[in-house]
DNA sequence: CCATCATGTGAGCAATTACCCATAGTGCGA
DNA sequence: TCGCACTATGGGTAATTGCTCACATGATGG
């Protein structure tokens, strides 16, 4: 290049091409003429920065069919709040649909100037959120992690939801340091009587706010796809009444815990039912649909991020 | 249609189509057939809903080139705050580039809590702004026009920002009842004299925060595009020094109001220079840069939203 | 009752975009 | 220094999209 513009990083450039392609609405064509690159070159930046995230597109307007669901599960359950989004049709995955709606919700909260703590599960709709969330700076509130973050297996894929979010809004972030779930209910207890466990657990106990996916108990429980309770387990909890799980602790379909199996093991914090502050659930996935009945009878969570097809299915249930 | 489904508003297809787009990243083929419609339908939707504004797209990087122009700015003219965007070229309108940016800096106060009295100016920079704005719920604040809204034809073009945005976050408002430019001194001061005026006035004056466009004095003045200046009046003030105006109130170069021609018969409100609280600019154009520079040296505004030529322009000024 | 206008629809086509592939550079280790 | 692997680039091409046109449908008004 005979030019001697100063070095820009290649983000930027990718940058720069989406802001001319989406804000300016200029073609692709004109972007290679206006960057004095090619016309491939700029097709690359833009999907380059729509790939790393830095475009967020957000839809303001609310279905109707989508608030005439609010209002039902809201009034079914006694909803704080509810935000239903349409569903992507049936081949795609529920749960990139209802990302951008939980990071929306979420960024009410961070929004908040008084120092709130959150606390957070895990799961993959919470990952979905964590993608969708927009930057910000919310150093006055404090995060949570509800689960542990020692995986059977010395995999960090469950601790870093609160670690990715911290990291996004700049805010102090409190990991569970116990295991996920222990080989044995002692070895949970000596976790639990380490007094850096217990400033964590009594920070999560006094959460402002909860924020949690739903974990269904059915032969594809995510409890069993990530190796944390066996099939035997799974099979004896499914005939103790299991179906579902939140941050890890399973409960029935009157959303009551059981006492039994993994959750006699579990490390972390169950989310006390009947919560007077927001206990957000984020889910969406026809499988899911009876844990999140179960979550909300028993107001394990009370406000809902899910979809248009799982606000339908939960509502059609006697 | 053979279909016997509730009844949706086409606004509400329009927004299905655009999720399933956005979001779901589909193709319009998939969409139509999703939502058992024609193509060519589904590319009608799709692109509705971007132009009724139910799309907001958004970058989430801030470009190094951009962040260099802002601390430079900021230092040179101790502004409070400071924010540009890249430019969309050459023969692109400079204003509709800051308009998402300023509808972001629009959305940090109306986000706030604590009930706010946010004071605003006209021109096609708000109008911009207004356009990017998302709708949301800030009935705490108030806000009030700093410009008359009785134009000499009648028209209310000027009037209508305060109340579009008020529409668009659902906050009450108060148009300066006053025409924009008195044909004398005298009648400006007869409005001034009546009680509601002087409570909008009043309102004005104390606002928590000031949001006005800047408009430069040259011969492509908006004043006089308006037909709010006559030629005559235009040179005058030129010949006078004049090289700005904020929401109607003439200055020079050094951001020193005027004391002839329309100054002394515009109705509404002139920022006070030097306020403690935010005066935030929305201007980009070659033709502002002097109009710009000006109002920043006497403080008229002490925060700045405008693009990277006008900030290139603006510095390489001595 | 019919003309007229507005609104919406589908078809076809040109413009635009996404993707594939061969090739040229570039850093790294031998 | 020479491969070697890897990444980036530009050309080509198929898919996708935006636009215009002709027509249908229905409302409005004489």
């Amino acid at each position: 290049m005979s030019r001697a513009e100063p070095e820009t990083s290649p983000q930027d450039d990718a940058a720069r091409a989406a802001w001319l392609y989406y804000v300016g609405g200029m073609t692709q064509d004109q972007i290679a003429g206006e960057l004095g690159i090619s016309r491939q070159r700029a097709q690359r930046l833009v999907s380059r920065a729509m790939a790393e995230g830095l475009i967020h597109v957000r839809l303001n307007h609310r279905i109707a069919a989508c608030l005439d669901l609010e209002t039902a599960l809201k009034d079914r359950f006694g909803l704080m709040r509810c935000r239903v989004v349409p569903s992507l049709g049936a081949g795609a995955d529920p749960v990139t649909a209802i990302g951008s709606a939980a990071a929306a919700e979420m960024e009410r909260f961070l929004r908040m100037p008084d120092p709130l703590v959150i606390a957070l599960g895990t799961g993959r709709a919470l990952r979905g959120m964590v993608d969708a969330l927009t930057p910000m700076e919310a150093e006055q509130h404090r995060l949570v992690s509800l689960i542990g973050n020692i995986a059977p297996d010395g995999s960090a894929s469950f601790f870093d939801v609160v670690m990715r979010i911290a990291d996004k809004v700049r805010a102090p972030h409190y990991p569970m340091p116990v295991p996920v779930i222990s080989p044995t209910p002692e070895e949970r207890a000596a976790f639990h009587a380490l007094a850096p466990v217990q400033r964590v657990v009594e920070l999560a106990r006094k959460a402002d706010v909860v924020v949690v996916g739903v974990g269904q108990m059915s032969d594809d429980a995510p409890l069993l796809a990530d190796g944390f309770v066996s099939r035997a387990e799974l099979d004896e909890m499914q005939a103790a009444g299991a179906v579902g799980e939140v941050a890890g602790w399973v409960f029935d379909s009157a959303g009551n815990y059981l006492d039994l199996g993994t959750n006699r093991r579990t490390g972390g914090v169950r989310v006390t039912p009947g919560l007077d502050r927001p206990a957000v659930g984020i889910a969406a996935g026809a499988s899911k649909v009876l844990a999140i009945i179960g979550a909300m009878k028993s107001r394990i969570i009370n406000s809902l991020v899910t979809d248009e097809a799982t606000a339908t299915a939960i509502l059609n249930r006697p």
